[in-house]
DNA sequence: ACGGCACGCGAGAGCGCTCTCACCAGGCCG
DNA sequence: CGGCCTGGTGAGAGCGCTCTCGCGTGCCGT
């Protein structure tokens, strides 16, 4: 717990190597149209001084702050249980540090945070915000939206935007299900059930949907809604063995119910997967590769999709690709997802 | 992705209210010594106008960025696998939040990093830092202490801090460590193992040391050392069975290694907890409530640990109880743990 | 040889805010 | 009834930086 030392300005620097505070910032900021000798000079009073720019003074005149907010709705729900949430962060991360911006966190914890969040992002302390919202009835991200401030979200929201273009990064829950599905199909099973995560979400309800693309009329006794958790998924089996007895496959739409399902078939006397076959989503590898079998389970590449999220707002933000036409407004992007097959499926 | 509108500033504000920049200034900063019906007009025009301070303008003068950092080290190691980590900064989020603080996150894969952190903290953007760093041997922390800027450490640094003081927040590893043993102990066990965590972490070597001052001259074949991964968890399980058979039980210095023994055991044929009671560590609820039994474990509040660091930090930025001399210089925290019995001891 | 034209550099005007200080009322004391 | 405090207000000076200008210098063309 020490003081701050006074620290340096542009105009010791300048007085130190004996230019002017303009040529000083020049050199700060890249070194343009200034001779050699006159920026080694300037580099070396850098560093004698240990000269650190000041952000605040910068940001009031140039109206950047080479920052991004990252706004987590709602934590309690299961983004901030499961390393999702520290994977995605840690993509973001990566990607602001490597264009030398800041990362700001914002976790909302019921709606009462939301004005609060409106108000700073519409303060302007940030360049732009990256927004993870599950629940399709979240105001959160319209509030965003309306605030003005550039923003990609994660996961594609519920809300459809108005006429505003919304971006958003998201895996191919759809395309994932179906490939879980049709794996299941392929191992000649029939009788395949769905677990359906939280159908409040978009991600649940793409993934039910790709179950449906496959299972065309599939019995509606096989569908049996939950909510993401372990205890869910277990009540959800429970409620398949005995609506559907001769169930022989189950798609559990992420790993943690998946887990729940496996005990709740291990109790009941089935084998895994000679009686019943099970995929997850996800790939929350501490659960998957822990359960017994290990678990079978669509991928999802979650630190690429953070990655993406910040490199998209930032390209919107004219950091990179200045023009060019390129990548003017971004737009969204539905990464794929692969299955890993382990010994459940 | 839309352009932010000019905002206004408090020049508009003042115009608009009849008054002068100074009072609007009081005004938006509590108030004080300004008649009512001035406040009352004020805030109208605020209100009005959608005004919202410039926080750049704001910290230019005042030197105060009401933002502290976060640096996380190293998110490769367990902190990031675990939702250790998300309720942490769960708990900061809250505290800082409380008092209008914003959050900086830092996040560091390896050590070119760090200079970019040190870097960062040094210039002064944020008024203070809460560090996490798990390794005895990084440098970040003595870097992070070097430059100058307030910083709580989560949990306690291996790093003795020259005479400065050093102020963290940790569980009682020791404790908790103690506790479990001494339950096992109080269930009749006399052959209890240990399987440590990688000891290049303090709460590793702490956890062992507890376990110690129980089994003051236990058989050193009775500790085993891993890395907090539940395979080495199995891997020290396997060690343990063919060095002493005769083990009856185990006390593993986090739950997954714990859940990695769990399933070793269950190979050999022993149960649990009849014939080797296991406990484990940190109450992970995703992994301690869905192993097989249940794992009985050591809970230590994480939340709680990091909303204590903000706090200890805020008060010693003065941003709570400015004098008084009552928390001049807050000093380290260990926060107790419970032991929670579920099955398997 | 002289006018023009780069190019490199410095002077200075702000960015939006806080905070000190001087000023002006009143109300109090002597 | 005048001087003096006191509390409320406004004027103005910066905080440290960027960026636009305009002024020199050296170099080219004719």
């Amino acid at each position: 717990m020490t003081d701050t030392a006074p620290r340096p300005t542009l105009e010791a620097v300048a007085a130190r190597a004996g230019v002017s505070r303009a040529t000083v910032s020049r050199v700060v900021n890249g070194g343009d149209g200034v001779r050699d000798i006159l920026v080694e000079r300037v580099r070396k009073a850098v560093d004698e001084l240990g000269y650190v720019p000041n952000q605040a003074a910068r940001s009031l005149v140039t109206r950047r702050h080479d920052a991004v907010a990252v706004v987590v709705a709602e934590p309690e729900t299961r983004v901030f249980a499961d390393p999702f949430f520290a994977l995605q962060l840690r993509g973001i991360s990566k990607e602001l540090t490597a264009h030398d911006n800041q990362l700001v966190l914002l976790l909302t914890e019921g709606r009462d945070d939301h004005a609060r969040v409106a108000r700073y992002l519409a303060g302007g302390h940030v360049d732009g915000a990256l927004v993870f919202s599950l629940h399709l009835d979240d105001p959160l991200p319209e509030l965003i939206q309306r605030a003005g401030v550039p923003t990609v979200f994660g996961g594609r929201p519920g809300w459809s935007g108005d006429r505003r273009e919304v971006v958003y990064v998201d895996s191919d829950n759809r395309g994932g299900a179906r490939d879980a599905v049709r794996h299941l199909a392929g191992l000649g099973r029939t009788r395949i059930a769905h677990i359906t995560g939280a159908l409040d979400q978009t991600s649940a309800a793409d993934r039910l949907d790709g179950y449906r693309d496959v299972m065309v009329d599939a019995d509606p006794r096989l569908i049996a809604e939950a909510d993401f958790t372990p205890a869910g998924g277990e009540r959800a089996m429970r409620e398949l063995l005995e609506r559907c007895p001769d169930v022989d496959a189950v798609f559990a739409a992420n790993d943690l119910m998946a887990s729940g399902a496996l005990r709740v078939l291990r109790e009941s006397g089935r084998r895994v997967p000679d009686d019943v076959a099970v995929i997850g989503f996800d790939d929350m590898r501490p659960v998957a590769e822990q359960t017994d079998p290990p678990l079978t389970t669509v991928r999802q590449d979650i630190e690429e999709m953070g990655r993406l999220m910040a490199r998209l707002l930032l390209r919107g933000l004219d950091r990179e690709a200045p023009r060019e036409g390129v990548g003017a407004t971004p737009s969204s992007v539905v990464l794929p997802t692969t299955l890993v097959r382990r010994g459940s499926a």
